[in-house]
DNA sequence: TCCTAGATCAGATTTATTCCGATTTAGGTA
DNA sequence: TACCTAAATCGGAATAAATCTGATCTAGGA
């Protein structure tokens, strides 16, 4: 998925694509990583010095309903987005003392097939699954 | 793991025993759910009235560092609590529209062993894995 | 080129959590 | 049992994240 495939996603759906939409995609996609709201607008703020905090949030939540965007609600509260790589989904491994963190190839499907199976009456639309603790950097200087 | 033998290990730690903290103690154990601060706020205020949220903040914080108690961070930015019954590690199956839960009795374990083996160089903590998606009174009014 | 629904901006508002200074108290010591 | 003090609590202020509001602007269709 690259950002004329996304722009072009959007058109078909009937939304508008706006300069700060379009800057908006082009920092998720830029690196594959996750950032905070705060990070997404310095980046946007780069190009297009006006916008604001409430474009980046109702663009987060918008591409969040799209399917574009996945929102990550780490441990400790720290809410950050990513670029919703349909074909590549994945997990963190996420240090709590730096914050940085690194993707997994594994998913617990097995578990999830027993709990759709389990649970027919619930309607899954989708899950969560984090590993936290200390990298190799940070787990000396643990407090 | 009882209110007494939870007391017992406070006393243990050197951790003062105020009439506060076992207050929300009781209600952290009256029910085995999550609450909310505010939900134990207010039932800690049956008892007694002037406790602030500073005291809940501080204590449900204390608790987590004491490993007493598990903060969820869930998807939507919705943070619950609940009494780390260390016997009874679970994960949860969240209604994104009422915000009922129910426990899984599943725990990705295979995934889990297979990410400490690939980072050793990684100090794990703890884990979260949580299903999403709408309950059987809330898929129909899914806006 | 014009029109308008929808998007943006700037700042106010809301809400969750933490901080702060004054006061109280749990639990140790004599 | 009566102090003593470090730690805990209270009440309200401060902070921070996210959303709302109302005025203005604009993407994209006619
Ligand atoms: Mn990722
Ligand atoms: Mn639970
Ligand atoms: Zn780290
Ligand atoms: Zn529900």
């Amino acid at each position: 998925m690259n950002l004329n495939d996304t722009l072009f996603r959007l058109k078909a759906l009937g939304v508008k694509v706006t300069p700060q939409r379009q800057e908006i995609l082009e920092v998720l996609l830029g690196e594959e990583r996750y950032y905070s709201a705060e990070e997404i607008l310095k980046k946007v703020q780069a190009r297009y010095p006006a916008v604001s905090f409430d474009t980046v949030y109702r663009t987060l939540n918008l591409f969040k309903k799209l399917g574009l965007v996945v929102e990550l609600n780490f441990q400790g509260g720290y809410r950050r987005y990513e670029f919703n790589h349909a074909d590549r989904h994945h997990h963190h491994l996420v240090c709590l003392k730096c914050g940085r963190s690194q993707k997994l190839a594994c998913c617990p499907t097995d578990c999830l097939a027993g709990i759709e199976e389990e649970n027919p009456e619930f309607a899954i639309t989708g899950h969560s699954f984090e590993i936290y603790g200390y990298c190799k950097d940070c787990r000396g200087q643990v407090k």
